[in-house]
DNA sequence: CGCCTATTTGATCTGATTCAAACAATGTGG
DNA sequence: CCACATTGTTTGAATCAGATCAAATAGGCG
């Protein structure tokens, strides 16, 4: 079931009953595959329902003045990026795939009768919703105050926690199809000094990052790095690599 | 009654029926006066209860490495800093007053009680908790897309439109008792910097900056610098400056 | 093979930081 | 009511992290 994603990502961060996860995980899905680099939704639109990645990677951004382009998440496997759009009609983010994604899309009308029906997945929605907030706060204070090698070492950092949570880890390694220049609309930062940077965290062993593949070579190091503590994440549940 | 403030609130952002804002307004609530510069929260707590802004200014803010401070968020009357505390029992932010402040707290089980009995009051803290999110996505895209210039105008723009929102504002003048120090630590930049900064904006009598008072001499002129569009406030109804 | 996208390197420039000090405004206690 | 402490604003000078511009190199793929 296409369903089974977004099932488990709530539950790696809210606790459902096993009849709360029966009933997500039949909500009716549309699904689709979507090649990389396309336009889920739109800046203003107005959807009637909800996307969820399947498979693959996605991004929501936002378009400042001149064109400059603010990444401001990254979506993995289970995650709903306009999940926002059962309470906020009109969306102010665009999102795209960063891969060849496989996306679900669940109506509103359908969310909603089972948040009546059942209050504890109104809550574990909500939840999610309160996290992506959290993550926000946990980036703003990113680009804010901590230099263009702790933004990238706290990237990487969540970026591993959140693949590990979602089972997209084996041991210290992850799939990273992230591109510099992606990073570096998220962080505020030139791709060209996200080079310079990565190759510095490259030389000091902190990570391996080739071919699509994050290694995690010297996990407190790297989060010394990134000043980097998962508390904002708010997972239930959450096994540290050894 | 202080719920009045929360009530106004809601309803600036949400339709409420007249049952429901009696309602809010009914809801038990403590009420506090406190100093300025005091924190009413911190980052870790558990709270029991949230808080919402009676009278006064606060704001939110986390810790970064070397004791750098990120203000995330502004609060003016009715905001409540920490509603996300409903579903997200430890805060990964402190709370402070800028200016000396009443503060209300309502009991989370009430807010619950509430939830359950009146499904629209449940989608009116929902938007709120979203529309916040809203609020640290544009932040976000301030801080890491434009110049100096370009988030402090952002920011006046914000503030002017979000205090008229809730009756602060007398024409084209709100009170606004933010230092230079505080402006910097929300939006990333030095206090020396926002002070030439807004050095700037005066000489081109964009906007009058004294004695805690804003007055906006030239509403789209500053809109222009601060690449400022109302729409991710989702205000239900909003008088623009004539 | 050749096109396109991503990464890398080098050189130069600049917006913003930092440090330091003066100045203004406000409040406090004697 | 004044001396003084405290906090916020302003100015100047030196410095730097990161941007920009330009071009080379490397990978992936039809």
């Amino acid at each position: 079931m296409p369903t089974t994603s977004f099932t488990r990502k709530l539950e790696s961060i809210a606790s459902l009953s096993a009849e709360e996860k029966e009933a997500i995980r039949k909500l009716p899905a549309h699904v689709m595959a979507i090649k990389a680099d396309q336009d889920i939704a739109r800046q203003g639109d107005r959807p009637f329902r909800t996307c969820f990645i399947v498979e693959g990677v996605a991004c929501t951004y936002k378009i400042a003045r001149e064109s400059r382009r603010q990444i401001v998440g990254f979506q993995f496997r289970g995650d709903a990026p306009d999940l926002q759009s059962i309470h906020l009609p009109t969306l102010d983010i665009s999102i795209a795939t960063l891969t060849p994604s496989v996306i679900g899309f669940i109506q509103h009308a359908h969310l909603h009768e089972l948040c009546i029906r059942m209050p504890g997945v109104a809550t574990a929605l909500w939840r999610h919703c309160l996290i992506d907030a959290a993550v926000f706060r946990e980036w703003m204070t990113s680009i804010g105050q901590r230099s263009a090698r702790g933004r990238i070492s706290h990237l990487l950092c969540e970026i591993y926690v959140r693949s590990r949570a979602v089972g997209l880890a084996q041991d210290t390694k992850i799939p990273f199809p992230i591109t510099q220049l992606e990073i570096g609309d998220a962080l505020g930062i030139s791709a060209v000094h996200v080079n310079r940077s990565v190759q510095y965290l490259r030389r000091n062993k902190l990570i391996a990052l080739s071919d699509g593949t994050l290694e995690i070579l010297d996990w407190p190091g790297l989060q010394r790095e990134g000043d980097f503590s998962d508390e904002y994440l708010n997972l239930s549940e959450y096994f540290p690599p050894k």
